[in-house]
Formats: C-alpha cells, sequence, structure tokens
DNA sequence: ATCATAGTCGTCTGCCTGACGATAAACACT
DNA sequence: AGTGTTTATCGTCAGGCAGACGACTATGAT
C-alpha cells in the first residue's frame, strides 16, 4: 500500500508539548503538569501529547491545549478575534535530540500559547495535577532533583519564554495576555511581568495610544486598580508595532 | 522493550527540509532539486531526507546541506566562525499536515540556510540536477504545474524567505551572505537583493560602520567592484543590531 | 582629459525616546 | 470635610538616530 519500504526509514513518534504563559500576580508564570508515570515519574513537565494519526500539528496543540486549560486556541489566520475567551497559540520549535526520551525516538513539536490570567489550573488527561508557577521556579531551580522539568523541558520553557519576550517588542501580542477589555496600566503591568523590569507609566502611555491600530478605546472606564479611573481598550487590528516598543537594557 | 505500546500512537516519518538561500547576480536565490520519482516526478522540491536513527534534527540538516552543496554547517553556538567557507543554518519550522506527502504521514522539519554566492550548483543524492533560481520563480511561478515546487514547498520557501528578509533587520545575520571579506557595497547590495528595495549607499554605510562590533577592518581595500577603492571587512562578534537595520516601507 | 562608477564624509531636519514635572480623579483614612 | 495615597493622563525638554541629499575622492574606461 505504501510505496515506501517501511525499513527505508526509522520510524518516529511525533508529540507536541506546550509552553502555556500567562501572567498572574506581576510575574510570568507557566502551566506544567506533573508526570503520573516513569520515566521522570512524579516530575513536572510540560502538558502534551501524541500527535494523531489524522491530525495537523497545530490542530494537536489546540487539542492539548483545550484539553488541559480550557483554552480555545485563535487561529492564526482570525486576527480580528477578541482576546479573553482563548488564547494566542504558535509553533515554537521542534526539538529531536535521539536521547532527548530514554524509551524511544520522540520527536516533539513545541508550541507556545499565551493567556489572559485563569481562574484555577485544571489537571486533564494523564496528570496528576496541574499548577501554574513563576518561569524562574523552573528555569532556575532550587532543588535540581525535584524541582527541574523532566526530559529537555526546561529548554522547551527557555525557548518560548525567550520568544514571549522579544515578540511583545514588535508585535501587539502582549494583549492576548489581557482579558478582553483592559486599561492602559494593565498592558504595562503585562510588559513589566513578562520583561521583568518597570516602565515609565508615562512614556508607556504615549507610546501605545500613539500607535495607530494598537488600542482601541471602548469608551467605558474602570477603577478595579485602584487611583483614578482608566479608560478601557481592545486590542485593535494592528498585530506589527512599528517601531517597537523598546525594551530596557540590563 | 519499548514501555510503549506500539499501538498507543500512530508511526511518522520524519524529514529535514532545506530552504538555502544566496545572493546571486543581484537577486535571492533558493537551491531547489529535481524529483527524480513519484509523486511529483520531474517537479522542482527543496533538498532534504530522512532523519536517521541516531541523529538529531540539526545533524539531519547539516548532513543534507552538505551533500546537496558541499557547505559546512556554522554551529550556532560558534559565534566567531568565520562565514564564508560555510553557511548559516537555523531550524525554521515543522510542516506536518496530514496530506502533505499522498504516500503516508510525514513530518517535515524545515531548515534555513544562508551561504556565500557558490560557484555552481551540484546534483547530489537522488536528484537527478539541482539549481539556483531567483526565489520569485518559485513563489510566483508562471506555470503553475511545472514551475511550481512539490509538495507543500512553497510554503516553505515563503516561511523561509520571509524569516531572511525580517532577520537581517536585527541581527547581523546579512554577513551569512558575504565572502569571509567584503565591502560595504557588497553587504548593502545583500539587503538590496533580499529585501528587492535601493537603500542610500551613504546612510547605510554610517549605519553599518557605526554599529559597534558588526563589521571589523581587515585592513585591505579593493576594488573588485569598479570605481573608488572599497575598504575590506570581516563579520564582527556582534550578533544582534540595536537599533536595527530599518527595512524601508513599501 | 574627461566621464562613469563607487566609496566616504558631512550637514540638516524631523521624529522618537527617556527623564521627569504637573495635574486629575478616584479611594482610605482621620 | 480634609489629607494622603494611588493610578491615570498630559506636557516639556534634550539627545539620538534616520532620511534626504550635497560634496569630495579614487579608481578604470573612452
Amino acid at each position: 500500500m505504501s510505496p515506501y519500504d517501511p525499513s527505508a526509514f526509522p520510524p518516529f513518534a511525533v508529540t507536541v508539548d506546550l509552553v502555556v504563559l500567562t501572567v498572574r500576580r506581576h510575574s510570568l508564570c507557566a502551566l506544567a503538569v506533573r508526570r503520573g508515570e516513569a520515566p521522570f515519574q512524579g516530575r513536572w513537565a510540560l502538558p502534551g501529547g501524541f500527535v494523531r494519526d489524522d491530525e495537523d500539528l497545530a490542530t494537536a496543540a489546540a487539542r492539548e491545549l483545550e484539553e488541559e486549560t480550557g483554552l480555545c486556541a485563535h487561529d492564526p489566520g482570525t486576527p480580528a478575534a477578541a482576546p479573553g475567551n482563548g488564547a494566542h497559540l504558535e509553533q515554537l520549535a521542534t526539538y529531536g535530540d535521539p536521547k532527548r526520551d530514554p524509551r524511544m525516538r520522540v520527536v516533539s513539536v513545541a508550541h507556545l500559547a499565551l493567556a489572559p490570567d485563569l481562574p484555577a489550573p485544571k489537571a486533564g488527561g494523564d496528570a496528576h495535577s496541574a499548577r501554574w508557577a513563576p518561569v524562574e521556579t523552573f528555569l532556575e531551580p532550587e532543588d535540581e532533583e525535584t524541582g527541574a522539568l523532566a526530559f529537555d523541558h526546561a529548554q522547551i520553557l527557555a525557548d518560548g519564554v525567550e520568544r514571549a519576550r522579544s515578540k511583545i517588542e514588535y508585535s501587539s501580542l502582549a494583549t492576548a495576555f489581557c482579558p478582553t477589555e483592559f486599561t492602559v496600566g494593565e498592558l504595562r503591568r503585562v510588559y513589566e511581568a513578562v520583561w521583568g523590569v518597570a516602565l515609565d507609566p508615562r512614556n508607556f502611555h504615549r507610546k501605545v495610544t500613539g500607535t495607530p491600530g494598537f488600542l482601541v478605546p471602548t469608551g467605558g472606564t474602570t477603577t478595579r486598580q485602584g487611583g483614578r479611573p482608566a479608560q478601557l481598550f481592545r486590542a485593535g487590528g494592528a498585530t506589527l508595532l512599528n517601531p517597537p516598543m523598546l525594551r530596557p537594557e540590563v
């Protein structure tokens, strides 16, 4: 049936792993699930799973994301989709070191998901439990044995965090961390959490409100952050920021 | 031997495909090989092949690149490696639509290679022949039936070209298209070919010579372009350009 | 000698950013 | 009611960088 000689190429298992990021309490957090089986039993790992036979890679990633978090992924081809009800999802990179899984040859297509703050993590699939934790928890674990992520997931997470950090510079992706309606201050706190820096509120306000297509005022105001009521905005249609938002040195 | 139930996941074939770009005669060119077998027999396709059992993805890509072009890939971890004798190689994206290969389920990890102008294409492996052609030849084929690339390779090429176009904005990657020693004018013609625009020679000269670590003068001069002799440079250690080189609008 | 070609140095203007002062509008106290 | 705190928003100013473009230099070709 297949014109290929099955012995002409080695069979691989293909999985998708997810770097799911959100901003909670002023810090950039990643979703991790506890492994229920060997290897790395009991260790934290990125959510993920096998790609099914009839499934595209993006479809598999969206399915895993929905299973783990209940989030509906935005199709990148649907730019006008409102943030808040769903998450941004994009392919990150593919990891295929022959020894990355001790059991067999597994190639993992990692994806990056950015989501607004969610009420509570929800364990799903074969994971015993799931949690959000600041990315430093996994990238600089105090106890290497128990704190570090399984497999090469620390590297994948680091790559995902770096992608997110650089991509909010030149795109409007930071709005993916915000609910549908948000204030300039909330958006600024997203940048501050992702970059781990403090930004000048006045210059930030000037920059984001002065960039055409970035923010669309909804007319409403809110005072949920305390202080003077702030204007509410939705994400505008623009996806690329030109000139970019500058990340402070050091 | 494997703790996995082989029926628990579908087997995939994993390949690497290469987008190899160079600048020839003022235009951005890609390497294509003619397919010797069905499907798409006789059509042009990107070079590539199966990942071997004990091979990392980057290793497989470097091996295919060497087989097709004789180029030695720079390890990204070796920043000081001189351009000219080798090529820049990086992972691009992974393509896994269930129907992308009519024969079976194939997931392809595409890589992007940037090389200086090479003497002549060299057919290798199972390809009947190989050639360099301007990327527009494949992206906007006059005759869809014969000019278009096989499989989803037109999409992969488009993604690779877009990656190259955006990456030379904020990195010193354009030097990967140049021989070891080059002039400011030659580097400018690389930008002009990749972006398809004309740049002001005076402003370009000011920008690249004023960016610390971008260019290192070798002391020599050349007149191979005609006109007044130009200073020769090597690529400096800097990889990231800050502020970036600005791509003109429209 | 003159021209064409390419490289290199300057100047000027406008835009953007970083630093930071000032004002406005809410809430929490007393 | 007044005072302090917090957050939002508007303005000002100086420095840096990019685009536009003039001027000069050093080769080879005619």
